[in-house]
DNA sequence: CGACATGATTTCGT
DNA sequence: ACGAAATCATGTCG
């Protein structure tokens, strides 16, 4: 985790801004003397300022530094550009100056005075930066703060979902699935990112707000002594939000990359295959080699199968799809693990059967009614091994998955060696399978086995 | 270490 | 959206 704190250090960069663009007077000046057109007013300006410069920079030099709070850093305090007289003694000045301060302050041209210099510096100075003014939403910052919504990190708190989801994963499967354990690993380190991201964002927001306070009140104060029209104050928070909003943006960055890094070694670690234990794969199988005929399991016994295996619905869609198309290119490879699993659902049919039979009357024997098996596969056994059998013969539904798994057993230890080398794929046996018959349409998927033979998964 | 097994992902067609 | 097929990437075994 030290990598991610790292990165998101290191951006309180915020003494550099102090000296960016905050108000300079000096530059007010400067532009002034640029200002050529106003002749007329120019002279009269020349004239008053003549009059009022020396006095008022030795009242300012009185007057400022009382009032200016320091911790914003010393030398680039905008109160100090345009001061010419440095060195102030300690001792306090004549009380004199202070009477001169206040009737300078008072005269009745200050505000005329002032009213035209702002217009002027409205006309020169604004103008000019007014120019780069209104950023559209950055793109770059809001796909930023896509991500950070989207993976958790923004937004509105969301312990209560994914704490949830994980309680359930824990609980789904009996064991302390490490799967579960990555995860709720990966989300304490997406929590603590996102705690840090937060707290960041909190300093940078008071941060901003206190600075632009300080500005705000330093120019009002100014505005006593120099001309500052609100338009100019306005101006200036604006940047002061700009310069913030660019480190927010760096420390968004830099809480995506470390989002990403944090996923790439976690989550992304789903790539990391981990075998299924020995009992999921068992179940899948069982499911699979029942249904032979129609391998594609719906919705629900998908959900039904996850439950049981401890994995996830689109972790048994692969395990299908996979099945499937391995199966499919090699059934000979398979072949034994078929018949192994036909005789385990014949068995189990038989056992079930058996017992149904003992315990009800052993007048009827499940004769006619599928639905009677309670297991789910067994339908669809007795259906595959009977259309293996070539007919559907009249022997009776408990005893038939016995007999076809003997029948087949038998017939198949020599069968398959030819399928590898062509393609025959020995049709009579596998007509029952038409899914992996890319050559046949699949309306034939399902022969007209027992009603509702492949229902009833749901009741286990 | 290499071959194979296997879960996950990608691509493409429907 | 689902599935087939190809492919990737890792786990496992000899």
């Amino acid at each position: 985790m030290d990598d991610q704190t790292r990165m998101l250090t290191g951006l309180t960069g915020l003494a550099g801004l102090a000296q960016a663009d905050v108000g300079d007077p000096d530059s007010v000046r400067k532009q002034q003397s640029l200002g050529q057109p106003q002749q007329d007013i120019g002279d009269i300006l020349q004239q008053i300022m003549a009059i009022t410069d020396e006095s008022l920079d030795e009242a300012q030099a009185r007057c400022w530094p009382e009032e200016s709070p320091a911790h914003w850093g010393g030398s680039d305090d905008p109160t100090e550009g345009g001061r010419a007289g440095g060195g102030m003694a300690g001792g306090g000045l004549p009380l004199n100056f202070q009477h001169r301060k206040h009737a300078l302050n008072c005269h009745r041209m200050k505000p005329a005075l002032f009213s035209v210099l702002c217009e002027i510096k409205e006309k020169t100075v604004l103008s000019i930066r007014g120019v780069q003014e209104e950023d559209p939403p950055d793109p770059q910052i809001m796909r930023l703060d896509n991500m950070l919504l989207a993976e958790g990190v923004s937004g509105p708190e969301k312990g209560g979902g994914s704490a949830a989801a994980a309680a359930a994963a824990a609980a789904a499967g009996g064991s302390p699935t490490d799967s579960s354990i990555e995860h709720s690993d990966y989300r304490a380190k997406l929590a603590q990112i996102r705690q840090i991201y937060h707290s960041e964002l909190e300093k940078y927001e008071q941060a901003c707000s206190e600075f632009t306070n300080h500005v705000m009140n330093l120019l009002r104060e100014q505005s006593r002594t120099r001309p500052i029209s609100p338009k100019e104050i306005e101006r200036m928070v604006a940047i002061i939000h700009r310069k913030f909003s660019s480190i927010q943006m760096q420390l968004k960055q830099s809480t995506c990359e470390a989002v990403m890094i944090l996923r790439s070694r976690f989550l992304d670690a789903r790539r990391k295959r981990r075998n299924f234990n020995k009992q999921a794969t068992e179940v899948l199988n069982e499911y699979f080699y029942s249904h032979l005929s129609n391998p594609y399991p719906s919705e629900e016994a998908k959900e039904e199968l996850a439950k049981k295996c401890a994995i996830t619905v689109s972790q048994v869609s692969n395990w299908f799809g996979n099945k499937r198309i391995r199966y499919k290119k090699n059934i000979g490879k398979f072949q034994e693990e078929a018949n192994l699993y036909a005789v385990k659902t014949a068995v189990d049919a038989a056992n079930v059967s058996a017992q149904a039979s003992q315990a009800n009357s052993p007048a009827t024997p499940n004769s006619g009614s599928p639905g009677s098996y309670s297991l789910s596969h067994t339908g669809d056994a007795y259906l595959n091994l009977r259309s293996l059998n070539g007919e559907g013969l009249n022997i009776a539904p408990s005893l038939q998955p016995q007999v076809d798994t003997l029948h087949r057993a038998t017939h198949l230890t020599g069968g398959y060696e030819e399928l590898s080398g062509s393609g025959l794929y020995t049709p009579h046996r596998l007509d029952a399978n038409s899914w992996q018959d890319t050559t046949t349409p699949p309306s034939v998927t399902s022969p007209p086995g027992p009603p509702g033979s492949v229902h009833s998964d749901a009741s286990n």
